[in-house]
DNA sequence: CTAGAATTAAAACGAACGTTTGAAAGAGTG
DNA sequence: CACTCTTTCAAACGTTCGTTTTAATTCTAG
């Protein structure tokens, strides 16, 4: 037997805690004894068992990122088979890369949408240590993808690819996250707008009912038509805007 | 004393300052203490002139969103006067809304980039006095453009134009935050990435860039085809997503 | 069973936090 | 000048923070 300890779920608690705090309050907001206390634990198992609250938030991310990082890339390397060489769809890109990451919000043993919600806020947090952190964790797996894009888009500018990767990660974040201005402002859970059956706080359907609203838009805005970089003047004030000049007709 | 240091000079110092910091750092982890040092003023400065760190926060967005909100419902007035009663086209509710926002990071003196990034920042901060603020700060205006977008697009339902409106709002939040994981991984500033000139810290260059590349994948997020509620299945797994099988051709 | 390691427990540490206090200094007015 | 009101200032307040320490307890290999 490895010199792993029996178990003590001691840590498995603080870490289900720490993860649901995390994603409530946020890093900083979210104290030690707020851990310790509701995973009734002492509260310096958090130092002894990971070494400090930093670590602590590593670790949170990364007994998950692991099986995140692993089957997106492994998705990525089933489409690539597949294609025999040749360049993949968008489509299948952004299904392999976001498919890959809602589906974990349907799974409770991958920490459901707790997880996912952490996730978006926590990309956005200033913290320095975080940013390098998740830099570190992400690096291989962006730069697949980035280049999957590439492959697949030939005649995009890559720097127009980066850019849209960043948009389609941003409108992922921040519907993952879901504590919105919009939803304060309207009042309603997008779920009753749906129209469809009262969210019954079920992982599943929330996850499933985002992929089906997030991935369209996501491939629209991905494929949408390139902008026109023609005068050097500032944003238009009245005038239609350059997208509105597109060659695609108005909607 | 070289020089009057009125109330107001203390006031806009300490508010300038606190600005750049809570977009540096966070609201949590920007204490009183950083921001009276850098604003070099005493530290009960804050509470003498605003009550305390939360009204710090309130006014330091006050001030922009006054103008933010007033510009964004001009904007639509004017749209809707000229129109003369008829729908808007999407892209003119687009530029009307985000339009606003990034001129707002051309200019200096409406806080340039730095309260554009806080602003996107602070959208997704969990703390509660946060989130009521600013619902209550952009309700009128959330309201005119969602109903401005239900007109524009009768026949989508109008869930999935909140949706949409949400996906929107990451994406800028998003972009506009610019701390982000993908920047780091890649190790890139997008300025450089776009192949023109070299970042020269102007935000008017900034702010316009990113206008160009956004709006038009918002408007092609905004104008996707709409997604298909076929089976009650789970996310697919390998065969093509559901967005994959849209009408639209692949590209 | 027992020695030693692993884990939990209770208490305290120094530092930093937001806020308050009471007096000093300015500013405006007659 | 005296007077009042506003603003600045240094110091301290009480609290909470993350972390450390030291002892007790539990587990486990020999």
């Amino acid at each position: 037997m490895p010199e792993q300890k029996t178990n003590s779920d001691t840590r498995d608690r603080i870490l289900d805690v720490a993860e649901r705090l995390f994603m409530e309050n946020g890093y900083e907001a979210t104290s030690m004894r707020m851990i310790t206390g509701e995973a009734e634990v002492n509260l310096a198992a958090v130092n002894y068992h990971f070494g400090g609250k930093e670590a602590l938030l590593r670790e949170v991310f990364r007994r998950r990122l692991g099986w995140l990082n692993e089957h997106r890339l492994q998705a990525l390397d089933r489409l690539e088979a597949q294609a025999g060489g040749g360049a993949l769809k968008p489509s299948q890109i952004l299904e392999a890369f976001f498919g890959t990451l809602l589906r974990m919000g349907e799974d409770q043993t991958l920490g459901g949408m707790t997880f996912l919600r952490l996730l978006g806020r926590t990309l956005t947090e200033p913290a320095e240590f975080i940013r390098t952190f998740f830099a570190g964790e992400y690096a291989e797996v962006i730069e697949r993808y980035k280049q999957a894009l590439y492959r697949a888009l030939p005649d995009v500018p890559q720097a127009e690819i980066v850019w849209r990767l960043h948009f389609m990660l941003g409108a992922m974040s921040y519907a993952i996250a879901g504590t919105d201005v919009l939803r304060v402002v309207t009042g309603v859970e997008l779920d009753d707008l749906a129209g469809e059956r009262p969210a019954q706080d079920d992982d599943t359907i929330r996850a499933r009912r985002l992929a089906q609203r997030l991935m369209p838009f996501l491939l629209g805005g991905l494929r949408a038509p390139l902008p026109q970089f023609d005068e050097p003047g500032g944003i238009q004030k009245e005038s239609p805007s350059k997208a509105a000049r597109q060659s695609r007709p108005q909607i």
